[in-house]
DNA sequence: CAAAATTGTGACAACTGTGTCATTTTTGTT
DNA sequence: AACAAAAATGACACAGTTGTCACAATTTTG
């Protein structure tokens, strides 16, 4: 938790910090990521990052909850029940997804490294939480779709689980590497040629999700 | 590549170096893992290691080349050319694939990490080689079982061969978290009670198998 | 058996990192 | 303006890392 004097500190100056931790954790994994190049990034005292957080997991546990929080407000605009079929829901999870990776791509990238590349052992319990929800999670909905007829019955609840979940990661690993450019390019210039990309992106989750939908329905 | 010095070591002392570093480099990400953890629990000098390897990378890349031999002997073992399918090809695949991760748990888990979890900079660019190679394999896979039906032509080659890694990268997951527990015990005990573990890993690969079958075919 | 080649050693330098804390600076209040 | 509270500072202690190198021990060779 972060303390009083980091909540009280004025908007911009708690935006670029965090917005810096976030790039040297997104960059990094926890190991390396250095409190010393944020603060040299930051030109702040080294003190002072102790003074907003008691320590280094502090920091990041707090940086995963905002992008948790981020991450959230993007996701909760698809809602379920708005959809008759499954299957284009979860293609509408992904199509969302990308304006998150756009709009927010460092905490994109920051959750990105912490479900699939993260590693160690400091923040390790806290990672497999998040994995055991995720996959809390799909269970419930494949189990939903089962009764609608989305996914077939005679396929194990678990193994369902285990290759929606693959798959996600899959469809997460896809933006990361191969539009990882054009977001960087977003970042930098105002007027990107990401626009045909996203085209690219979507027609390719489209594609995925059919296959995917071959396979369990 | 290693000095003509740890080339020449008594067999046994080699062996138990490979094992320990490996040990390590499983363990821990590349900029985590230690060599000073490495010379305690070898009781060896510091100076011996760089007498025979030039520096911590050098190394690294040792026990990935020693690694992946090891890999190829077991998969090579299986032989596209005798099987009619290439799903019962692909579902074979990974059951020797097991074996590899009883018989060499260290080089398995190590392998793992390098392929999925591993993000230090110093190591990334051979991680890169890695990936695209397995892309490079998997298309020309695809594009041949298009041409026997194994696969249908209708799909996009990249997307089949996006859907193959993500999948073969969540069997390998699989293993490394649902039987890690196993594996570890298998090196301890003389008698593991793994043997129910490996049917059960045998049915739940059958299964996606199948649902990648019935996704592509 | 002695000399030469090989192998082993561990103190050392040079870094980089985290977390602390007495002190100074800034801000807010009376 | 004077005082109090809050925030910022950066030198410091301590720990851990890699790679070096002069020297010691061991093995091989002539």
């Amino acid at each position: 938790m972060p303390t009083e004097t980091f909540l009280n500190l004025a908007d911009e100056k708690r935006q670029t910090f965090i917005e810096t931790a976030l790039k040297e954790f997104a960059d990094n994994n926890y190991d390396s990521a250095s409190i010393n190049k944020i603060i040299k990034e930051l030109n702040i005292a080294r003190g002072s990052v102790y003074q907003y957080f008691t320590d280094k997991l502090d920091l990041w546990l707090y940086l995963k909850e905002y992008s948790e929080i981020q991450k959230l407000r993007h996701i909760q605009s698809v809602d379920r029940s708005k959809y008759t079929d499954f299957w284009t829901y979860y293609e509408d999870l992904f199509i969302k997804g990308i304006n998150f990776d756009i709009e927010k791509p460092l905490c994109s990238r920051f959750l990105y490294r912490i479900g699939y590349k993260e590693s160690s052992k400091d923040v390790a319990e806290y990672i497999d939480n998040w994995k055991v929800t995720a996959k809390e999670i799909f269970t419930v909905w494949v189990d939903n779709e089962k009764n609608n007829g989305s996914i077939k019955k005679t396929v194990d609840t678990e193994i369902a689980v285990q290759f929606i979940l693959s798959m996600s990661s899959s469809i997460g690993e896809l933006v990361q590497t191969k539009y990882s450019n054009a977001i960087e390019n977003n970042l930098a210039s105002e007027k990107p040629l990401f626009t045909e990309s996203i085209e690219e992106y979507k027609r390719t989750v489209k594609e995925l999700v059919q296959l995917l939908k071959n396979a369990l329905k």
